[in-house]
DNA sequence: GGTATGATTGACT
DNA sequence: GTCAATCATACCA
């Protein structure tokens, strides 16, 4: 792998490749954040995906120019970052569920007073709180301020899972996983999709 | 205008 | 293990 291929001509392609790929990609919000351990991939054509039944004004972003952000409201209460992938217009994205918080630790540390740094970017909700990502952030460029988006410097060792917190499609393995990080949100992995990635 | 739902988390039994 | 919190979006009338 060439290390002069920009990020962006990174995700500009098959959005389960790009995601497997996102994982070990360092991820900052205004300087905050760090190593990605965990995503998982989204189509259009897939039921679990937002992008599924066609664009709408919540989704739009997902169907806008690669390596931007799609930031949506889950649950109410959580704020969740996608990376969108794949060509302008399909409709796909990766959400990044978990990260290692090597920058920026004292303000993740201000923001989740009384959490466990094991716990402070473990999930897609805490992920959100732990960097500052909001609904301003959504369309966003992941190239320019604030955010930070760099490749992996070296090969990744990542596992395929299935997704989790879905009630449709959920024996798809587009959930990827940094092996061995105690960073990711769940670590009951199940053997049989491991890649190799780098 | 009203209601059902969710790519989650944290508290409680 | 079970369940409440909390609200934008989507869909029906």
């Amino acid at each position: 792998m060439s290390a002069a291929v920009a990020p962006c001509a990174l995700l500009a392609r098959d959005v389960v490749a790009a995601a497997r790929s996102l994982v070990g990609w360092t991820l900052l919000v205004d300087g905050v954040g760090g190593r990605i351990v965990e995503v998982e991939a989204y189509d259009q054509d897939d039921p679990a995906s937002h992008s599924h039944d066609g664009r709408t004004s919540r989704n739009a972003a997902m169907f806008g120019p690669p390596g931007r952000a799609y930031v949506y409201r889950s649950y109410g209460i959580h704020w969740l970052l996608n990376v969108v992938c794949g060509e302008e217009g399909h409709g796909a994205a990766v959400l990044v569920r978990a990260v290692i918080p090597e920058h920026g630790r004292e303000r993740i540390a201000a923001r989740r007073p009384g959490v466990g740094e094991r716990d402070w970017c473990r999930g897609p909700g805490r992920l959100g709180v732990a960097l500052g990502v909001g609904p301003q952030h959504d369309g966003a460029r992941l190239d320019a301020e604030p955010f930070t988006l760099r490749a992996a410097c070296g090969p990744v060792a990542v596992l395929a899972t299935p997704r989790i917190g879905i009630s449709r499609a959920v024996e798809r393995p587009w959930r990827f996983v940094e092996a061995g990080s105690v960073y990711a949100s769940d670590t009951r992995v199940r053997a049989g999709g491991a890649t190799s990635s780098g």
